[in-house]
DNA sequence: AGAACTGTGCAACAGAAGTGCATTTTAATG
DNA sequence: CATTAAAATGCACTTCTGTTGCACAGTTCT
């Protein structure tokens, strides 16, 4: 048994070799990977799994969806210590204009905001737009 | 010459019926509207009319588009004082779970965030989630 | 082996966003 | 006021993401 499937089964997952090549390709990549991605990725891959295998996923808390406001959804392996499907972790996201990536900034979370009288927060979604540090090397 | 035709030529933006009636209705709502929102409010109304009408008006800065987390866009008016198109004006955003709606939080300012070494920040989205002050008095 | 469940593949649909082009409306000028 | 150029609008269509239903394949359990 791998360390991949090992992680799986440890979150009720059942290690399929789908599941198998999707988290490996996610763990290999230091960005945010939308579905499409990991259908050019694979060209034998079928939308449909993919997108199922990210929900199972992400109801699992193995990866997190994050809205970087590109209209098209991204998601990350969620960090070991993670618990995001439990108590939300609340770190922020940086999407890079100019090669259209984007990282978890997991050591930075979101600050505390008061909000007016009756709202009451229950979530919230913070991302940095701009260039990012290996685009801004050039 | 009305206060909608004033504001509208003031920011150069001819003033057609059709301009008047949208910006009117944006003024009337407390919330941010979808293109959708509007074609329904008024059904004589052409998608791409409203879709470029916008679009216009966010050029212009009349209305500044706010992306709530729900992968459809939203427009809210810009308060008077904002010059949002030159020097942004970054409010954050509250959306309620419960009635939909999202407002800008024009008071609240997105706090400054210290980016690790390399990034460079030029936007920043923050939206709250949870329960809207007139869903919560229930 | 057979039953029951889970995962995968295919087809199709929904909704939002966006584009090209012809036509109408508006503003500007003589 | 008639003419004309530019801007706005309406219509038809395309693309892309997300989503669902259903049938089939693979796995697990007894």
């Amino acid at each position: 048994m791998t360390e991949i499937e090992k992680t799986l089964h440890n979150k009720r997952v059942r290690p399929t070799a789908m599941r198998i090549l999707i988290y490996k390709y996610m763990a290999g990549k230091n960005s945010a990977v939308a579905l499409t991605d990991i259908e050019n990725a694979f060209d034998k891959a079928e939308r449909t799994t993919l997108y199922r295998t990210l929900k199972t996923f992400e109801e699992k808390g193995l990866v997190h969806q994050i809205d970087d406001g590109t209209n098209v959804s991204k998601f990350a392996l969620c960090e070991p210590g993670c618990n995001c499907e439990i108590d939300q972790d609340l770190h922020l996201h940086f999407h890079c204009g100019n090669c259209d990536k984007t990282v978890c900034l997991t050591e930075h979370k979101i600050p505390h905001i008061n909000l007016p009288q009756g709202y009451i927060a229950e979530d919230a979604n913070l991302v940095i737009k701009g260039i990012c540090e290996s685009c801004s090397q050039h």
